[in-house]
DNA sequence: GTACAGGTTTACGTTAACGTTAATTACAAT
DNA sequence: ATTGTAATTAACGTTAACGTAAACCTGTAC
């Protein structure tokens, strides 16, 4: 499913909806270098590999890459694509990126002890409340 | 170890280095009412609640949160916690909070396995580089 | 033919979280 | 007395990733 072949095309419309976008992000996408669709006239039109393109910087943007930085990897493949050197900055990229995520996951570990904490103190408060204990 | 006593006081440039950022940061944190130092004369001073405040505005950053909501937890965690209300508000505040938290968890996961597949198909292409299958 | 639903460019506006001077103060050492 | 280091306030500057008009063209529907 969601197969297209090279032929298909997409107007901006088409693929805002589909990515639940705005136009004017692709077009500010464009605007930054990382697409460039051709026109009919002057409307931008869309073929497959533009869309699997767009598909990327989401992707990019959902792993926390700014659009700078999916722009460097997209020069780097377009300009030089299997290269070694590409694939080691690329490598590089993803274990940077692994190191914010272990962090984040033992920040998200000490936030949920401290959520137990505070919520058992509530508890016990509201129990001692409704003892009667407490005005 | 990192345990301080309740009298020991931190200037502003002692708390930045500690946490690697800028006395302009911490300043900003107290700007939006994040943070309230006392004084000697026209200079901050911290002690160590006022760090361990820190902290906790620095992991709320790591996981995503901006300012602005960080405030509204520790409003609401500062707010009078003798009443029924108040309290019962501030355990579905958590509960809400730990729902999120563990949607990150399985989102962070979900990331981690993805990068695993980027970083095996590099390690193999580097290797075929290195077999000379592709020139 | 006119309304409308799309598309276009240009360009200024927005938000968060600080950065960056500038001008000043205060204590500590040489 | 001067130099150095760290602090202060005030206020304008910056970046990313778009949002939001304004003013325009253009093909289809009625």
């Amino acid at each position: 499913m969601n197969n297209y072949d090279d032929e298909t095309t997409f107007a901006i419309g088409e693929l805002a909806r589909e990515f639940d976008i705005t136009p004017r992000s692709i077009r500010f996408y464009e605007e930054q270098g990382l697409m460039s669709p051709s026109r009919t006239g002057q409307n931008r039109v869309y073929l497959n590999k533009d869309r699997v393109r767009l598909k990327l910087i989401l992707r990019g943007k959902r792993l926390g890459f700014s659009l700078a930085e999916v722009k460097t990897l997209f020069d780097m493949y377009d300009s030089n694509p299997n290269s070694a050197v590409q694939l080691e900055a690329m490598l590089e990229m993803t274990e940077q990126k692994r190191a914010v995520l272990r962090q984040q996951l033992e920040d998200i570990q000490m936030l949920m002890t401290e959520l137990d904490d505070v919520e058992a103190r509530c508890r016990e408060e509201l129990a001692e409340l409704k003892r009667g204990k407490i005005a």
